[in-house]
Formats: C-alpha cells, structure tokens, sequence
DNA sequence: AATGAATGAGTTTTCATTCAT
DNA sequence: GATGAATGAAAACTCATTCAT
C-alpha cells in the first residue's frame, strides 16, 4: 500500500537501520539485507532508494554529518562570545543524541573508512578543517595565530579521541564528564596564554621602561 | 618452490602484507588473494599458516599490540622517575616504526573493528587499561587518585585523537608535534595540581596559624 | 526469471538434482554447481534454498526416507493379515518407483555415508528399526519372539542385500523377482516354524497320551 | 633413514591407513593428508609411492579383494564336498579379519563408489561373478542349474546385505550369527529341492506305473 | 628416499544487484 | 511502488600434487 510522502520516511529508517547494523555487527559485516530486514523492508526497496549499497552507506554519511552540522550551528546561533563560541563546538560534538553508541560506532566506522574512499574522505575532511577553523577562529581572541591553531588541533584530538574510546566502553557515554575533559584543556590553555602575555608584558615593561617598542 | 624453515619469516611477511592492504584498500575491502600476492606467496598458503582469513587478522593484531607493548617496556626502562615514566609512556606510542600511516591505518581498524569481535575486544581493552593504569600510578605523584584517573584518561584519549587524525591527513605524521601536544597537557594538569596543592597549604595556614598541618 | 510461489516445486527439483547427481557422478564427486545445474537454476539459488551443501544433502535423504514412508503405509493399509503384512513390507521396498537405479544411487550413497554422519545415522537407524520391528511382529504370529526377531533380520538383510547388488548392475531392476527372492526366504522360515511346532506337538502328545496340552 | 625392503611394508601401511581412514571419516571426506598421518609418513611420500590419491584407493581396492580371495582359496582347499564348498564360501565372507568394522566400511565405500568408477566397477563385477558362479556350482549338486543361480545370488545378497547392515551397527559384528543366518536360507533351499525332487519322482511313479519316463 | 612447503585448481559460500510479478 | 526469487561474480577455503632440499 504506497502512499504518498511515505519515501523520506523510508529513507530515513533505512539510514537509521544502517547505523544500529553497523553498530551491531560492525562495518564490514554489513550486508543489504540486514539493513533492509532491520528496517523493515525488502532489499530490493533499500536498493531502488539508495541505487546501491555504497550509495546507502554514502548518504548515511551524509545525514550524520548533516545532523551534527545543524547541532552546531543551533549552539554557535547562542553563543556571544568568543569563549562561548568555543564552548559550544566542544558542547556540539557532545550533544545527547550524538554521543551514543550507535551513532559512535557509525561514525568512528566512516570516519576510518573514509581513508579510502575518496569521496566520503573529502566531506569528512570538510567537515574537520571547519572545526579546525571555527575553533581556531575563537582561540584567536586569546593567543596568537600560531598558538590557536596548535590548540585547536588539540581539541579536535581530544574530541575525537573520546569518542573513539567510547566506541570500546561497555556503559553508555556520559557527555558531561566528555565536556569537562575537553573544556579543561581549553581553558588551561587559554590561561596558560593569559600569564604568558601578562609575564610578556611585564618583562616588555622592565626591559624598556622608557617605552621603546622592541618589537 | 619450497624452502625450509622459512615459516617465522614468512610469517611476518603476511602480517606485514596484512597491514599494508588494510592501509591501501581499508579493513572492510582486504581479501585473503591480494594479502597474499602483496607477500609474494599464494593464497592457500597465507590460509595454511594462519587457518583462516580472521585468524591472519587476529594474529596482525596480535603483532602490533606486542610490538607496541615492547617499545613501551624499553622505553620504561629507561625512565627513572614519575615524571619521566608519564613522558615514556607517552613517547611509546609516538616511536617513528609506530606512527606511520601503514601502521596507524591498521591499528584503528583493528580499534574500530574489535567493537564487535568479542576475542579482539578483550586484547585491545586489556592494552588500554595498562596504558591507562600505567599513567595513573605515574600521575599519582602529582595529584589525588581520583584526579589522576581523570588525567590519565584524558591523556589516553587526547593519544587516540592523534592517531585518529593522523589516519585522515595526506603528510606523514610527526612524532615531535604530536608528543609536544599530549606532553603540554600532561604538563598543564600537573602544574594545576601543584598548584591547587601550595594554595591548599597557603588556606591551611591560615586556618590553623599556629603552624600545625593536619594533612 | 523469478516465480513466485515455486519454492516447494523448486526445492523438490534440486533434490531429484541431487539423486540423479549421486547417481551420474558418485556421491563423492557430487558438486552444488553440478546439482543445480541439472536442476536448471543456479548454484545460489541452490545454497539459498537449503542453507548449505551438507542440508541439500540431508534433506534429499528426508526426502527419500519419507516417500519410501509413505509408500509402506499405504501397503499396510491394504494388508489384512499378518502374512499379508509382512508381504506389504517387503514388497513397499521394492515399489517400482524406488527400485530405480536413480534412487538405489542415491540411497546406497546415503546408507553407507550415515556411518560417519550423526544425525543421518539416526535417521536411518529410526527406519530400519522400524523395518524390523514391524516385520518382527508380524512374524510373532508364526514362530516364537526371538525367531522372529532373527527372520526379521534376515529378512532386512536380504533386502539391504538386493538393493546393494543392483546398484551394481547394468540392466534396471525387477522388482517380481526381488519380491520372490525375498518372499521365498519368509515363507520357508515361516512353513519350518509351522513343522517345528507339529512336531512339537506330536512329541508332546506322545509323552502325555491323556491328550493334555501343556503349551 | 631409508631402508632396503621397506617399501612393500610402507605400502601396506599406507593401505591400512587408507582403510582406517575411511572408516573413521566416511570415503568423501578422506584426504592424503589424513592417510599419510595415520601411516606415519609425509603426504609426499604416499603419493610417490602409489603415484595418486586414485591409485592408492584402487591399490586399497585390489589388497582387500585379494585378501578376500585368498580366504575363499583356502578354505575351499579344505572342502572336500559340494556341500562344504558352499559352506566354505559363506565362511570365507565371515572370516574374522574380514567381519571387522574397519574392512567393512573400507569394502561398502569402494563397492557403492565402484559404482561410478569403471576399473573399480570391473574389479569387483569379476569378484562378484566368480562368487555367484562358485555358489552356483555347488547348488547345482542339489537342484536345477536355473534355480542354483536363484539361490546363488540370493545367498550373495544376504552375505552382502549382513555386510551393509552391520556397517551402521554400533556392537562389532558376529560371524556366528552372521554365518548361521547365510546357512540358514541356503539349507532350507537345499532342502526344499530335496523335497520337490523327491514328490517329483513320487508324482512320477503314480503317472507311469510302467516305469516310462516323461523327461 | 623422504619431507613438507608451496601451489593453484576447484569447491563452497556469500551477497549485491536485477527483475518478473 | 514493493517484493523477494534468482543470478553470478567474487571470496574463503580445501587439498591433490609438485618439487627444492
């Protein structure tokens, strides 16, 4: 019984079922059918929505990224400053719905599949150097250029490393310890900048306390 | 053409050849033929020395889990206080044979893929446990247990992270850098803890003026 | 060319495929590819009907337990006596439909394999104690229990007998003669048990002449 | 260390291997491999000895029809009447080294494999003949040559049929009962004929009381 | 002579994809 | 649109056979 507008609801179960298939038995084990049994329709139909199994796998991808993508921009529409700004990235990669295991599982999947297939390598590599970028951006305010960059890559790491570990954990993932983890090392950093400027400006001022510029 | 005593070394070769392919053409992609060519020998015997296909992979992982676990044992060895125990243990998993893209392609798809095969899993958590137990008992001289726990795990997931993103990048990695990103945040947590430790002396003092220290 | 509803037609093709594969070829050198080529449809569909090569196998032989089944009940429907039931037995082995070459190829092929396989050993041995069972208590009714426990046995021999030498032969088999061969065996075991006890009885009306009977 | 003369005990080593290993796997599950671990030497060398796998089976075929016509041989050397004679041969079937489950599962697989295999197939079909024609020749002692070979190959398919049926038995085979069953159904057949011959003449005498005779 | 490492042809099995219904 | 029967290409795996040692 077809019925109007039911293709984007099938879509979207298809690419649910294709992350919980994932998360259960793991990327390379996925086949057409389990997706297609898991959501509750026949291969056949995965495979006229999607062309092909790679297709499915592509805008599954996709959607993920999307969904994190709205995320963050909900966060960074409520943030007004630049240490906000910052916050709510690291908030955005934590996001309830985001950090649990079948969405981590998926994502870790594409993420190290990605490796070698290039073309879910370039919208993966988009993704990351945006978040590079915006975090950069904040960290600017507080250090130099150099520096901002060098802690953003930090705190992608840091990012991306909880969540891989996560992936192996047997209890759900808490976001809040995962913020805290993260935050912490940005703030020790934005302070560490902080002191280093102040010492900067203190030694600036003994060393030419005529106000002669050395720089 | 059959030669005898050859099997250690062609043992080797295949796992090595395993490592190879998963980093050329990605876990999920890997075929028992092209591991087997890529070692120079044919597919029934990659088959005769390792029984199946999942054993060769199980053993590739084995390798590189007693590879790493060795860089570490000699690393520690030369490590002669906490602090330089914290740096070894760091730089072990930063070793130029460790960190080539080769040996990180595999490495995170044996982590990805141990999420759902029950033998790797056990192996891997096992690994990650004294990696984190071993930076626990170094930063215990510096911080409460509790707070040394929190450190270690991030440390251990800011270590993950890089290797993570090192899988996605085009250079080769560089163990400098990456060692310089976890050793600041070592350093920062330990420098916090000292001093949340003089101003918890400094409150004491106050508190009790006639100099007498209860803890 | 997909049919629906084929199934069952489909699946009793493969194991008529399979019978006439024993026979052509030898259970030995049987082949998936051989079988469903015969059968005219692929080796996949072959493998998705039945699961495996070893559960075609098996069920080929389900199959001709159950025809041969059949075929003994619905004798024994038309058996009166006890004589009678014993000829419907011997002659349901013989029915002209499973005297072929085709299905003698397939059940020797089955017989002599069940000796390294379980669970078809124990299907065959739940027939051919059936077999002798129920010959066994038709025979009861001429000669004592464990006579008739050893002519049942003769009897099943006789004819595992015949159906192992026309395996044999060149030309198809006769089911009259077999019949007789077999029938000849029961009733002269059948007519010396009847003189046994005449004699036993003239014997005992000798050693009591009031005419007494003690039996 | 190789040593002179060893090679015909290596070679009847390896048969016995052969016949072992068919009992313990079933014939289509036998491999090289397997015989030559049971006989103690490298796979190699079983194929340098017999040149085949299919000639070391054929050469297993050959050794036990030998063995079994040098049984029959010798035994009918101490025959002295028809009678005996055809005893002798039902004996010969039983003969305790003959009677074991190894040799009979060695001797059912290669008779249902004859089957397919045209030199095995002629190989045995001499066997068998010579056996229906040394049984027919002995009953023709007692009865008409047509109903000799009726016996003789019933008598045949009750050797054979205790063969396949102690095959799938779990006990170890009696000869006893095995040869009292056999003699059994030959006697009763002698005396049958006995009989009929005996109401022929009777029959005979009342038709032509002056002493014609009809043929 | 004897080994067993090595091969590669052949077999089972899986699964994405197609297509008649 | 929707199904799932059917295909066939590709993969894992087995094993007889070869051959350097």
């Amino acid at each position: 019984m077809p019925k109007v507008g039911m293709e984007d609801e099938r879509r979207r179960c298809l690419i649910d079922a294709t992350m919980e298939t994932i998360h259960e038995r793991g990327y390379s084990e996925v086949t057409v059918a389990q997706i297609a049994r898991k959501a509750g329709v026949s291969s056949g139909l995965a495979l006229h929505y999607f062309g092909s199994k790679d297709q499915l796998l592509a805008s599954t991808m996709h959607h993920m990224l999307r969904e994190l993508g709205n995320g963050l921009r909900s966060r960074l529409a409520n943030a007004h400053s630049p240490r906000e700004r910052i916050s709510a990235i690291i908030v955005a990669n934590f996001e309830p719905h985001q950090f649990r295991d079948t969405v981590i599982a998926a994502w870790l999947a594409f993420y190290v599949q990605s490796r070698t297939n290039q073309s879910n390598r370039r919208l993966l590599r988009i993704y990351s150097m945006r978040l590079v970028s915006n975090l950069t951006v904040g960290l600017c305010h507080f250090m130099s250029r150099e520096d901002a960059r060098r802690v953003a890559e930090g705190t992608a790491s840091m990012i991306d490393g909880v969540w891989l570990r996560q992936a192996l954990r047997d209890k759900p993932g808490d976001p809040e310890t995962a913020i805290t983890l993260v935050e912490e090392y940005v703030s020790f950093q934005i302070e560490q900048a902080r002191q280093n400027k102040k010492a900067a400006a203190l030694h600036e001022a003994h060393a030419t306390p005529d106000g002669s510029n050395t720089q």
